[in-house]
DNA sequence: CGCCACTTTGAATTAGCTCAAATTCCGTGG
DNA sequence: CCACGGAATTTGAGCTAATTCAAAGTGGCG
């Protein structure tokens, strides 16, 4: 799988740095598995939890709703859309297996976002109330319910950071490295991705045009760091995630490397 | 000081619409300030938390860190720090009295950033073992725990929209507009605020140059939205804050008006 | 089969960036 | 107290990445 195009566009990361990384992210992919596991156990024993079947397009809940529950999503794939007083609509978060929905509506007392279905999937309905009861008893239900809230915090601003320091095209590619961390992590390949987002969508959530999402995929695809399947182009085949991170990190200026 | 260039920029905003805004936002404050209050009253007496005094520049934590305590700011001024493995810096939020610090560590057992004073401030260190140990029998503290964690995720996700669909003007106005309403739930005064970052600080945690930053303040103070002090040009006057409220909606697409 | 939504690509435009120079601010030391 | 020097800011000029506008092209589905 020669590629000089690539490897030339890239900057002195040597292969040994990049398959240490690469071994590195798979140990975490790993912890983080068990951790979905065990988030998933955890609730359904100790909470014994309402199953709800929503389908691509139904809402789990709505900006503006009264809070009162917490979602723990056992499959399929979820957004949260956040609504501004102006009209403005931004996909904020993006939501797989095992992560929660609904903190964003505990401070205020009423949900701050859309939690919107994109494909058939089944969320466990919890009364905030009861997982506060069942915390007061289970400390690990608590410990669980806190990294929850820590890691969308720190994801949160991941984003933040991917939006406000990467230029479209590395942004493009660190969305597609995500996705498919974030399947990894679950279990799933990575090496076929089904995007159930339209451009205008990927484009929303990523701080640009329709238009330069599918430019950048197009560029990302002639640089072979994706491959679109015959047919569909909601289907991306990534041969290498890590070639992602290392074309991310090539992104910036020619020389970023080390601190100084 | 008639300015029609202003007014004229504007979208047909009722300014009795803007008016019914802004005493929402004064009675949004109060709550705030009130709860605010009370989570220092809590913390207080329920976690006796030691005092540290730390000076401009210094760090409170630094990504990397093993996690073990949370914070909570006292006094002061304070901003997070992300850094991503390729060595970029991002400012991710900004921190004020009676806000949390150290959420972003509880998921990965170390801390995801650098928490820095901005200016000399008073935070309260809390081992997160004896907050956890308190909040079993003290559900008021659990739930300002988790209400303070629900508020980073709401901000952060308005921050993520700000810079997703925000020109560059519109969001240093809705920055300053941050700025002030953290200011006034903490019952300061607004009228004039001290920015203690460097233009550089601003547009990075912005998404855009200093040079930028600069040049929208001046075309914000062109129209009369701020002003600067004659003395120094960190401090800024915002006659009105409700102004960049309209603002910012005025700067969307033409009529971007109600929802049809 | 044909419609409609989505996608791709091109061409022209522009907001914001880069580079550069001048100015102001502020702390420090004489 | 004032002069000096470095850092921060402002502003201009030109450039570029990304947007807007427009026109095909493609695929899914009744």
């Amino acid at each position: 799988m020669l590629n000089p195009a690539v490897s030339n566009a890239l900057p002195p990361v040597t292969a040994a740095a990049t398959a240490a990384r690469a071994t590195e992210r798979a140990a975490e992919h790993q912890r983080v598995g068990q951790e979905i596991a065990e988030v998933l156990r955890l609730v359904q024993e100790q909470l014994t939890p309402q199953r709800r079947i929503v389908r691509a397009g139904e809402t789990v809940y709505q900006a503006g709703d009264a809070f009162g529950n917490l979602y723990v999503l056992n499959s399929g794939l979820f957004k949260q859309i956040n609504l501004s007083a102006d009209g403005r609509e931004q996909v904020v978060a993006l939501k797989f297996r095992g992560d929660w929905m609904g903190f964003d509506g505990i401070a205020p007392g009423h949900y701050a976002c859309d939690a919107v279905a994109m494909d058939t999937g089944e969320v466990w309905v919890l009364r905030y109330d009861a997982v506060l009861a069942a915390c007061a008893t289970r400390p690990a239900l608590l410990r669980v319910l806190h990294e929850a809230m820590s890691r969308e915090i720190g994801r949160d601003r991941d984003s933040l950071m991917s939006v406000c320091s990467l230029p479209a095209d590395a942004r493009v590619a660190d969305f597609l490295r995500y996705w498919a961390d974030s399947l990894a992590k679950r279990g799933l390949r990575t090496d076929q991705i089904t995007l159930r987002m339209t451009r205008a969508e990927i484009g929303n959530y990523l701080g640009m045009t329709l238009e330069t999402v599918s430019r950048s995929l197009s560029r990302l695809a002639r640089q072979q760091l994706i491959r679109f399947t015959e047919k569909g182009r909601r289907d991306v085949q990534i041969p290498d995630v890590s070639a992602l991170v290392a074309y991310v990190q090539g992104s910036l200026a020619p020389a970023p490397a080390a601190l100084q």
